[in-house]
DNA sequence: AAGCGATATGTCAATTCCGACATATGTCAA
DNA sequence: TTGACATATGTCGGAATTGACATATCGCTT
């Protein structure tokens, strides 16, 4: 969000926190959210990179095209189990997750 | 294993292999196994750099001793969300965790 | 607008993973 | 040895996650 547009929804009443703040995460719950959210948009990333469609890294995993959307969109049935191998099934090694997953 | 040893065998009529191709595992598969052998032993490890015992963390994460045990067996029904919740617990930040994934 | 490929959303039965518990084994000090 | 504490192993019912499927919505070309 633009400092401008904070600015003027504070001033409107409105108090701007991150989503953490909102749904009051210890540091550890934040941590893991964080990595779910960034493995999710990786793999995005990664599929399109490959010309994938969602059905074709779905039958790469022996799963749906339905999993593969509500991975990516990080729904809360997603595991993280799920989110790596379908890193992996993009061609991931473990230098570029180790990477994705230091970066702030 | 040491290198004489290996060829010892190897004159033995043993063929030395990974662990890997012992399992006849993909590349992915194998990335995600030996993700999971990291994890769990670097719970273990920044456990007992805590001084705490399993059924201390186990009281962190809201589990048992015995599913503590299992993580740093890395037992097949141990999950790497699991894995994860762990190491965030004993207070590793991504920044650390990424660096345990990437290195080889 | 209509058709089409891609993605999103919702549901459900089956599988997997979990906490809980019991119990076994290991370690070490008294 | 015995006892106390830590870790390992096994089992079980319930919760979470999955693949499968149906269907809706989007984006694009004609």
């Amino acid at each position: 969000m633009k400092p401008d547009k904070q600015k003027r929804l504070e001033a409107a009443g409105f108090k701007i926190g991150t989503t953490d703040d909102f749904l009051k995460l210890t540091p550890a719950e934040s941590e893991l959210v964080t990595l779910r959210l960034s493995l999710a948009h990786d793999v995005r990333r990664r599929r399109i990179a490959l010309h994938f469609t969602q059905a074709d890294l779905a039958r790469r995993l022996g799963s749906s095209q339905s999993r593969i959307a509500k991975l990516e969109a990080a729904e809360p049935d997603v595991s993280l189990d799920f989110l790596f191998r379908a890193m992996f099934a993009t061609g991931a090694k473990r230098r570029e997750v180790g990477r994705l997953i230091a970066a702030v």
